[in-house]
DNA sequence: ATCTTTCCCACCTAGGTGTGAACC
DNA sequence: ATGGTTCACACCTAGGTGGGAAAG
């Protein structure tokens, strides 16, 4: 094609602005580098777990009139298992069988180059799940194995045939990430909350609160 | 066309099942002609506010593969001011001068025929104001006049040919409603409240709770 | 004993809703 | 005084999040 197709992450930075403990990331500063350093952590849960950060990808040069199918798809990063020990992650093995591939196509699609060029095409509606008789369609994959998030650009005016189209196909390896059930590294958790972008869960009660619950019997 | 387009208003059931109070809906009819009753009343607000009940359309004999798209504008039902004394709403005089006509464009146009055919056609995220200097897109209305709203399908298979395409309107007479800025029968505000839809705003305070709040000091 | 998974739940955000007093 | 409008706010729903105990 004449004008050459660009794809780039989007830097998703932390709104965190509070105090800024030892744990915290560092603000303005791409959230995916910054987990990345840490090792990155998704959540999978058999209800389907949503990625953070979320992936996010600016694109130009398409074709404004032509239409188009985004896609992202996770695939194993390595043919191993991993386990957390003494704070870091090492190799414990050989990988377990890979699970069946599923391609997560953002809603808009099929939607011609102008509409996906005007803004950054987001996937956080991309679940992810450890729930091998998943239903629903989420991405299902290996507990304490290593993935590495895929994003392709097919030319294809309609869902039917996108299985005889043309793929282009981008690999940002800041993305990549290991799959668990429960966060390993206190870091990344905290991370997580110290971002913003993440709704807390139930605090430890403070102390003063408490208190005043206590006394209310 | 061969086969004949048909456009159906959905029946919106209310939900309500607590205690029926001599205000409550029967459960089991119609809102819409439930509140067609006792004069539909539509809040208008500077912020934007949804028309409830939902407006929901079901459609057959499109072309499958054809493309269209779905709109729905509100029209002055009459020429007409009205007010509401003593119960019951009285003509009050001309009507002011119509403001901007304004078209919602359901968010999946333009789709082919089997997708509008596939389910109920879904216009809950009109919104309705009476900010004459409105920048959102939302449906302008003056208060305390009534309006009729109009659904149409356009073949048409860009935006952008909209304005050269045939229309087809189609009008349901129980959807015609009066624009206000507050409640004024207040058979129409506990209806609303009743059929369940309706988020609660701030309640008047349960006489026990408020007792236990004041001995809080 | 350790590691990993599962489950329920309190908490959060986002956005729609009527309240009632203030405003005009 | 009256009638209509505006505004901040408490409340609601829907759905995503981590906590922590319990289970495997």
């Amino acid at each position: 094609t004449a004008t050459p197709v660009r794809v780039g992450l989007v830097p998703c930075c932390g709104t965190s602005d509070g105090p800024t403990g030892e744990l915290s990331l560092k603000k303005g500063r791409d959230l995916w580098e910054q987990f990345h350093l840490l090792g990155t952590e998704m959540v999978i849960t058999k209800s389907g777990r949503r990625m953070f950060p979320p992936f996010k990808v600016r694109i130009s040069g398409l074709d404004k009139k032509a239409k188009y199918i985004l896609l992202l798809d996770i695939v194993a990063a390595d043919d191993c298992r991993y386990k957390f020990q003494q704070s870091r992650w090492l190799v414990a093995g050989k990988a377990d069988p890979e699970l069946p591939r599923r391609l997560y196509i953002h809603p808009d699609s099929p939607a011609p180059g102008e509409h996906w060029m005007a803004r950054a095409v987001n996937f956080h509606k991309l679940k992810l799940t450890n729930n091998v008789a998943d239903k629903h369609g989420f991405t299902i994959l290996n507990s304490m194995h290593k993935y590495q998030p895929r994003f392709h650009v097919a030319c294809a005016s309609e869902l039917l045939h996108l299985p005889y189209s043309a793929f282009r196909t981008y690999v940002f390896p800041e993305t990549q990430f290991l799959a668990v059930t429960a966060y390993q590294n206190d870091k990344v958790k905290q991370g997580r909350i110290d971002s913003g972008t993440s709704m807390k869960g139930r605090n430890k009660q403070d102390e003063r609160e408490k208190k005043r619950d206590d006394m209310e019997y």
